[in-house]
DNA sequence: TTGCTTTACGAAAACGTGGTAGTGTTGAAA
DNA sequence: TTTCAACACTACCACGTTTTCGTAAAGCAA
């Protein structure tokens, strides 16, 4: 149990200064070579690494990045999360991860929990409750505190700053435009709650296919779900009165739900009803049927948000204070992986 | 702009000393209360907030954990993280993640960051290459600075300290014994290759529940699958061969590719063939027929992870070095769910 | 010897905090 | 008048680095 060794100990040791100690260690060509090869093997001997948090609080910065996330036990956030790591990595950052549970409160005191010196970035994707409320006054302040911050996915307008999305709207409008292709003349939009950004947009996107394609837009097909265990009964029933012979999902639970109360009614998927969903994730790729999705890689997200944030940070470093803050919004391509679901 | 305000600018401001400040701010009785309420007035005017990193070097602890994990995509793995994230949030503590990709270099590398001073323990699980080379020499370091360690899922004997784990032999007995009481006379094991400590453990327990009912124990039910690719190809010709009734697979990847292979041969699930799947993932709750699993809950192990961690954490900090080193293994309950894929 | 440069190293400040010890002023008791 | 205590505050140190500046010793030319 020996503690880590620091420089003033190798400095006591070798009974010389503290600065020598670390010349030494950075090749200095002040110190004499013996002196310098000294230090070096003993550092080496005794393992020396210097300490992260002597040299964030010497630099002021920490080289770690922070991902505030709704949840992590989820396909799309995980492999949000991937991406970033692997970049972070690759430039030699840490990831500090908060989940805030879709919980504003929490959102809030993880926020200021990390923004507190314990990292140098964030990147973050707002929680369902921030969105509603509409109150983002905890990303200015960190903004305003000089710290950049990355949001993807959910995003606001109400907030300057670097963001990574996808083009919810136009990628809902290729869905719906290949189940039209199809043949389908009845397609339902199964979504959310509005509060959450991209519902909105996909609803959109959803509205201008059907349009452009002189096909009626009814509110009625458009099922407004808060939670999944209420999903098979609204469905069931929508299904009884063959009500549709298409669905577009903006998530895989609810397309999944979707095809097992299908099935359960005698209904075959995708003869007497096609579906796509959003989100490429794992369900979809395993149930019976297949189901066609709208992919968004959550890896390039993560990779892309890491990348902006990170290069604003190292360019804070050259140019020294207030850059030109000239935000950029990053769109990533989706495409639609056709399976078993639609035909 | 304006940078986060230090306890020197507002002593600065006030024209008062720096511990002046600390201490109003402290609400020591040393400060007279004209004083300590000016400048508590200041500081929260301008959103005081000591700053972590200085904290951390003071007090020689960061408040945070590490975390290292082979995956991150990954629905056991995300729970546990999940798990952990609740108990560490609960007493103050932040979650830095590392993935190791299942690679021993990055495991190396990213415990060697981290370890530097940037976070007070690990969580971690083993990386398949680690358990394959058995090299754990970065772990004892780690261990050996006295910096805490707990393992959870896979461990290795070789290092001693806390871990958490399932009972993998027993849940897997439990598993095989419930095939056996449907009637299933010739069950298979589909498991990875055998130095992930977790897979041998579940062998284990399957082959003990055979022979306790006098079936034959027979190698050639034994399916060792290195990649999910090669799956099909294997099932499907041991399916033809009807070699088996009942299959126990040690993830539900395998265990729904099985599925579907069968499904494609004309087979029943589960009929013909019952299914039982280690790890109840959110494939298993919406696969066609939903999947009969062993649940480990990673939420709970993570749960437990945590709470060790932070228990030793601040043990140290009262009985202050060279605690007694008792370390224990706690055991995480299993249970059945079953589903469809069974009878 | 004096003055100047080079070599080789050390002292000290800074990053932000918190605790211990110290200091100066005031008022009151001896 | 002296002594002591209470009060209200400041000085200083430590945590581990890096870096700027300083300086002693040695070498060399004048």
């Amino acid at each position: 149990m020996k503690r880590k060794i620091t420089l003033k100990q190798i400095a006591k040791e070798l009974d010389v200064s503290i600065s020598t100690v670390s010349k030494s260690l950075r090749n200095s060509l002040e110190i004499g070579e013996e002196t310098r090869l000294k230090v070096q093997a003993f550092a080496k001997f005794y393992n020396y690494k210097p300490n992260n948090i002597a040299l964030s609080l010497k630099n002021r910065k920490t080289k770690s990045i922070g991902i505030i996330i709704p949840e992590i036990v989820h396909y799309f956030f995980s492999t949000v999360i991937n991406g970033v790591e692997q970049v972070a990595n690759e430039y030699g950052y840490s990831v500090v991860i908060c989940v805030s549970d879709d919980s504003f409160d929490k959102e809030v005191l993880n926020m200021e929990m990390l923004a507190n010196g314990s990292i140098d970035g964030f990147i973050m994707s707002l929680s369902k409750e921030t969105q509603f409320k509409g109150d983002f006054h905890h990303i200015t302040e960190v903004i305003n505190q000089g710290m950049p911050v990355v949001m993807f996915d959910r995003v606001t307008n109400d907030i300057l700053c670097d963001k990574v999305i996808i083009d919810d709207k136009s990628a809902a409008y290729e869905a719906v435009q290949s189940l039209i292709d199809n043949g389908r003349k009845k397609i339902a939009l199964v979504t959310t709650v509005d509060y959450v950004s991209v519902g909105k947009l996909r609803t959109d996107g959803y509205e201008k296919a059907l349009l452009d394609n002189g096909l009626p837009f009814n509110e009625d097909l458009i099922i407004k779900i808060e939670d999944v265990e209420t999903c098979e009964i609204t469905i069931s029933q929508l299904l009884h009165e063959r009500a549709f012979d298409a669905v577009f999902a903006v998530n895989e639970l609810f397309a999944v739900t979707i095809i097992k109360t299908a099935n359960k009614m005698g209904l075959k998927v995708p003869e007497d009803l096609a579906v796509i969903a959003f989100t490429d994730g794992i369900i979809s790729k395993y149930s019976t049927p297949t189901i066609t999705t709208v992919s968004q890689s959550g890896e390039k997200m993560g990779n892309k948000a890491a990348k902006m944030l990170i290069e604003r940070l190292e360019a804070e470093e050259d140019d020294d204070e207030e850059h030109t803050e000239n935000y950029t919004t990053e769109v990533i391509e989706t495409h639609l992986i056709k399976r078993e679901s639609t035909d």
